[in-house]
DNA sequence: ATCAGGGTAGTGAACGATCACTTTCTTGTC
DNA sequence: GACAAGAAAGTGATCGTTCACTACCCTGAT
């Protein structure tokens, strides 16, 4: 049986089946051309050892690790998800991920490049936004995508950055009678931010509504409250759009600090549809978003650039509107 | 200047500074005992050939990999947070991290043997709970923590088993004035939700206190609607302690459906302290609980146990209850 | 001048797999 | 039976480090 202490080698195998270790390796590779008794016999002295190759030192020879990084954002709320469905993607094709969770951009940046210096990578995939120099050493052999976000330098859209829900929202309100919009930004150094507040702008205008104001927010809930108590008592809105849900929740709190009703006197829609959304009162009209999704598809695309495949395009979308009762005809 | 195709080796640098590939090796590992002249000499090597150890070589000598893995339950939310303060710590000691996220207990705990048996990681951290079985590998030289839960043999419990807030929720409440608890308790599998479960019992027992009932939940929000739903009318609890803050915005949900007023008729306490609780309405009282610190702690002791030291101790609590609209006097 | 002994530096062999060749075995055809 | 050609298996080098020795160099005491 297996001798507890020190794993078989690719040689003592060979020995044991009466080849040659390279007709083992050969056999691990599922090179084919082997005759079967002799496959057979590698077989059964691999079990007999409880052999396992070596990564590492199949890894050196062949300059290929398996091996993909991660990089997530140290506080948003999304990377759990996000990184559940990269992860499982890229376990699928055979990767392991190495997880890095770093605050700044700027830090971030550097962490992110000399992880591709390292050579322990064979590719990155940054859930957070970096700064545009990591391009740079794209080209040097290690592949990096950037997911959440489109690097300034507008190269790749990410998907998160798609504001398109808001229009969704935006059209039905105004098909309820809604005229007197205002919208919360979230911190505008994110794409999605930025994402969110052009199409608000741009459907104020496509469908000639009115624009009460937009407060520049950070994602929080208390700048959901601010930007209530900011608003001028003869130019209340009637619908609010909210940049996530945290910050809907400090909206509808600061609008019945003035005694408005949610959905009765304004309106209001979330983003990210957490858990607990669908269980307060009233319960929250948010975007759902296919974290997993996401995930999956950022590392999809990481694997592709890995393997030098042409990137995979998907048509499913990534985002629904659900309809709850914070929002109702004003 | 440094060749981009292709990383110069130990051997090239040697050449160039007019030394021994060792004498290279030996000043890369600090090891000392170099004439100052010889160092600076190979200092310049290195510097002029953008010189890196490859760290694959290394490891495949040393066998050391100076990486660990953790592995995260597929969905909960706290893990998010823990990864944080795990990643950081890891980083810190100088190690790399891989993670792996798997849904069931059994998958997860397969993920893990394969994981320990790969020689790819010295050494795996677990926040999220494994079988039993899975101690059984942790002899054969790769360490094993299991973080955010107990194992069942009882060999080292998880801090956030820790139910002692339960205890803090209820006496305040009890000295307020209420009588009649209720709790609407987690998955069972998780010995979180097993120790705050226990400690309600026992603190109902220890302060005399009436338990209308337990209530076996799974973390949903739509478990604390249910639990509600099912009292009977002439017997209703005054305070229900929810096993976290989605369940405790469900409870609040199912109060509300009753006609009972949170916090007039009853008083609810969630867990986790979700950013959004603080601004719903009435704003949730719950369990804050440092989950970085968590995460940090649990990643000290698996560095610790890889490098064969004694497990670190902490002092400091890691919770503490946040007493908000949604607690009262009855 | 010799020798001991510490401080420096060098040499060659691992580590465990794959790669690039070479060799041996089969098979089919004339 | 001889031969060619393809299939199957073997041989030795190689990846880039570190490890375990060995060799050299200097200094100071005999």
């Amino acid at each position: 049986m297996p001798t507890a202490g020190k794993r078989a080698t690719i040689v003592e195998v060979a020995r044991l089946a009466g080849v040659s270790h390279q007709t083992v390796s050969r056999y691990l590779r599922f090179e084919g051309g082997l005759k079967p008794d002799t496959m057979e016999r590698v077989e059964t002295a691999i079990r007999q050892l409880d052999y396992r190759p070596n990564l590492v030192a199949r890894s050196m020879r062949t300059r290929r690790t398996g091996r993909l990084a991660i990089v997530i954002p140290a506080m948003a709320f999304s990377p759990a998800r996000m990184l559940a469905g990269a992860s499982a993607a890229a376990a699928e094709s055979g990767y392991m991920i190495e997880v890095v969770s770093v605050g700044g951009i700027q830090e971030r940046t550097e962490r992110l490049l000399e992880l591709a210096d390292s050579g322990q990578v064979e590719g990155i995939l940054s859930l957070a936004p970096v700064l545009p120099s990591s391009e740079r050493r794209a080209a040097e052999g290690v592949a990096v995508v950037v997911s959440t976000d489109f690097d300034d330098s507008m190269r790749s859209i990410g998907e998160l950055a798609d504001g398109a829900p808001v229009a969704e929202l935006m059209t039905r309100l105004a098909e309820w009678g809604h005229r007197r919009f205002y919208h919360v930004a979230g911190a505008p150094e994110f794409a999605s931010a930025r994402g969110r507040r052009q199409t608000y702008a741009d459907t104020i205008e496509r469908l000639g509504l009115d624009n009460v104001g937009v407060f520049d927010g950070d994602w929080s809930g208390e700048s959901g409250v601010e930007a209530i108590r900011r608003l001028s008592p003869d130019n209340l809105p009637t619908a609010v759009i909210a940049a996530n849900d945290v910050v809907a929740a400090g909206v509808i709190r600061g609008a019945s600090e003035r005694g408005l009703d949610v959905p009765g006197d304004l309106s209001v829609t979330g983003w990210d549809n957490q858990t607990i959304g669908q269980f307060i009162q009233p319960s929250l009209t948010t975007v759902d978003i296919d974290l997993e999704g996401l995930g999956r598809r950022g590392m999809c695309r990481l694997v592709a650039a890995v393997r030098g495949e042409a990137a995979p395009s998907w048509a499913a979308a990534m985002t629904s509107v659900i309809w709850r009762e914070s929002t109702a005809a004003p």
